[in-house]
DNA sequence: ATGTCATTACCGACCGTTAAGTAAAATCCT
DNA sequence: AGGATTTTACTTAACGGTCGGTAATGACAT
């Protein structure tokens, strides 16, 4: 058990998973790719499948680990959502091919696999919706609807997924203040005056 | 050339390669879905990759022809950015296999059909970056990094294919509701005082 | 009798997975 | 220390199944 071994199996899979998609990408693919032939990689794992899952529970995994550090620190609510923004997209910039396979491809899992991760998925956007809650009964936020507020902020930062880049023309921590501000603030100029 | 029975494949094969994911879903998945026998399709069609390009094709030119309609109204930028919301929450509810189907298997068409699409998806969302740059003119939006402000709605729009079911607890038209007020105003309770 | 729409039967390619074997390194025994 | 044995990390070969697509053919409506 290669421990590091096995970890450039799962982050070669992620990288071609996310390039072509699960179905497309073939054992021989990535086996290709580490320069060995296709059943050698059948020494580090029992199926294909099995590689889409441990990639998905990585994902979900990171993506908690950070965010219930987040919610167990102080500072008002606003604070806690730009710092939950900045951890989501971070995670875009720091495990992109992860965290892409984990939404795209998620429904490929078993259905035990898939209600799994997706139950973790609940607990995460719980955050968001937690954070809203409390804004709005300390009159921080607007009495909004909160379960469609959390999809879509979710929206947004997931959407990363789909253009994000690293080196590209903006810093994760860029895209969060701009994200966090359009969220908090909305793209209106302000209602009683320039700011 | 049956074109009523054209439209009855195309709409089958876009449920189920939502459902399934394009390459999950076999040709005769269709058939079986539509009571023919596999090679009956194949009076219809040529290719499978065929079926995915026509879905493709039909999302984004439908996408393309509502919004082209209201980019041409006269209205606020704030009205027509509404509008354009709407438009887009409302194609999900009226087409959601079709569109969830290009945004999430886009990448599977052949490299030149990719591109087709591509550039017109680009042409769709210069309509959200047109009317944000003539808000910001107009002193009614923020200055904001209109780049990133559209990449933020199409997310918060798109990733409606994650979630939205028709006949859910929401209206399309409600959805478009809280989301361009979301979009336009923030979730912050207003600066100077209560609404 | 021609175009429409379907059938049965099949092919070739590919893909996940397994079987069996092997060179080299690590571990153990004396 | 050094030979024996086990473990690690692969290789080659091939199997079984699936899937996109085709050939050949037939029924049937106009």
């Amino acid at each position: 058990m290669n421990k590091a071994r096995w970890e450039e199996i799962l982050s070669v899979a992620a990288r071609l998973f996310r390039e072509k998609g699960y179905r497309a990408t073939t054992m021989e693919d990535i086996a290709r790719e580490l320069r060995v032939t296709k059943p050698a990689l059948y020494y580090y794992i029992d199926t294909k499948h099995d590689l889409l899952y441990a990639i998905c529970g990585a994902a979900i995994e990171r993506l908690m680990e950070g965010a219930k550090k987040i919610m167990r620190e102080d500072g008002s609510v606003e604070d806690k959502l730009r710092r939950l923004i900045a951890w989501h997209v971070n995670m875009f910039s720091a495990n992109g091919d992860v965290i892409a396979v984990y939404l795209a491809d998620e429904n490929e899992l078993a259905e035990d696999k898939r209600k799994f991760i997706r139950s973790r998925s609940r607990e995460y956007e719980s955050f968001y919706r937690e954070l809203m809650e409390r804004g709005i009964e300390e009159g921080r936020f607007r009495e909004l609807d909160v379960p469609m507020a959390v999809r879509a902020i979710s929206g947004m930062c997931n959407w990363l997924s789909v253009w994000f880049r690293p080196g590209g023309k903006y810093t994760a921590e860029e895209i969060a203040e701009i994200f966090s501000d359009l969220f908090l603030r909305g793209c209106a100029a302000a209602a009683g005056g320039e700011a």
